[in-house]
DNA sequence: CGCACGGTTGACCTGTATCAAGCCGGGTGG
DNA sequence: CCACCCGGCTTGATACAGGTCAACCGTGCG
């Protein structure tokens, strides 16, 4: 059902080269020796086409917590591989209110929804002090007109997306409370795993309300629905630690029609 | 905000030309005299590429009402541009509950879903007699290297698939029954009348309970919802005839926070 | 130290779901 | 041609999940 990825894939701690630029936010990378390349970019490409893709990326750009990645309204140039950290996206409605699109981590791209009118439509917050590759738009084009990997892997990831949020209309359209949260802790944990963390143990980078928001409930309601499953013995918080004791429980909860 | 596109646009009835082909339910066609053309396809091509593109349109399909053009699990091998008639899309999770993605009229493309794992992973079902044109999408990657207004062109209908999805998310996040509706109203009859139909007056292809699905919604509320509409004098309703006698009050609900 | 922000918990309220009855209109078969 | 039937729709009565409002707690930061 979703991408399978090796799991030993782990982050490593960045260590600043100190290598000068024009900007101090920025320095170049290459993608050759990423090692998060497997979840970013195509696999099975030649030498020749890895170098290539390097060029693709013009530079890394650190973000702070709580720092925009881009605002809606922003023009749209280039979209963002995150290397490390973790973000939210989020749209407003004209009269103010807004709702959290989605929680992305390192080895996933952001950006997707500027592309039809060339301006973003949503805001991308850092909610950990994260580092992101640019990679400008205009090149991708270009660049996937020339390796046809790079250019069905641009089409996957934007199908993917798509297939992502449909799951969350299904979510939003038709879950109950415990239901949502239950999927929720475990689409994250999945994704987490699939980068090499625990299977069972997570952190949460995000508030209450931010969870709220994505999942189409008040934060009082995800409080409670969380106190209700350390009552129940499926997991345990402490903070934003969760961890998972009874991973079935929870898949249980999610795919129980009217919890019978 | 929104495409916005010429209201002179209006398809022709389909007239059956009785070419033979091998299949009975396709026959061959050119985007190149579509007056749907600039809906599904880039604008402003040279001749040399608009024939180029005319190769795109293996053949096309006719769909009767209730019948499926794709379902989920099959292999993906096309995306579909609609040339007459209306879709709706649903994904089902596996304890069997559904929600429907979306609604889609002429001049939309439909199947974007099936890219990422070459399997469609929701249903197509057309709500009226139904044609698309059948566009191999390989064919699509292989034009779309050499045509970079339909490279662009792509991205840019994935994007915008992308940004919908967040409002529908937006929507099923955030409000209320009433606004629900009353913006689901809005963008029918905005989309309708981008297709040179009235501004003011539809017809539903859909049920109550298809609308209830996508709006997270049971369809005693959405009868309810309607008649309260009925009611205050906003629209009028007749079966599936639709009136809408004062869009202002409908946009006021949409924005309007809590209907204080 | 103390403030402020995030989180928890309780009491109560309300919007929507649920269950149930009945209506309407279009299509089918006698 | 009419009667019937059935699917889609409306409407009412009632239930309940989740929202709202409010008080309080813990923890980390200035």
């Amino acid at each position: 059902m979703s991408a399978v990825l090796s799991p030993t894939i782990s982050p490593t701690p960045v260590v600043d080269l100190g290598i000068a630029t024009l900007n101090p936010q920025t320095f170049k990378v290459a993608c050759s020796n990423c090692n998060l390349r497997e979840l970013c970019m195509p696999v099975g490409l030649s030498e020749a086409e890895l170098t290539r893709v390097d060029e693709l990326v013009g530079a890394r750009r650190r973000i702070k917590r709580g720092e925009v990645l881009f605002r809606n309204g922003e023009k749209f140039s280039a979209l963002f591989a995150i290397r490390l950290g973790f973000f939210k996206t989020c749209v407003a409605s004209e009269d103010g209110r807004d709702q959290v699109t989605g929680f992305q981590m390192a080895g996933e791209i952001i950006g997707l929804d500027g592309i039809v009118n060339d301006h973003h439509t949503c805001d991308a917050v850092a909610l950990e002090d994260a580092e992101v590759c640019v990679m400008p738009f205009d090149k991708i084009e270009e660049l996937s007109r020339e390796v046809n990997a790079l250019q069905h892997h641009v089409h996957k990831i934007m199908s993917r997306e798509i297939v992502r949020e449909h799951g969350v209309m299904l979510l939003l359209g038709s879950m109950r409370a415990e239901e949502r949260l239950a999927a929720f802790l475990l689409n994250l944990v999945q994704r987490l795993h699939a980068r090499g963390f625990s299977r069972s143990e997570l952190v949460l980078r995000m508030t209450r309300e931010e969870i709220g928001s994505y999942l189409g409930l008040k934060l009082e309601t995800v409080s409670r629905t969380f106190s209700k499953f350390v009552e129940d013995g499926i997991i345990e918080v402490k903070q934003r630690q969760v961890k998972i004791i009874e991973p079935d429980a929870l898949k249980n909860i999610v795919n129980s029609q009217t919890c019978l």
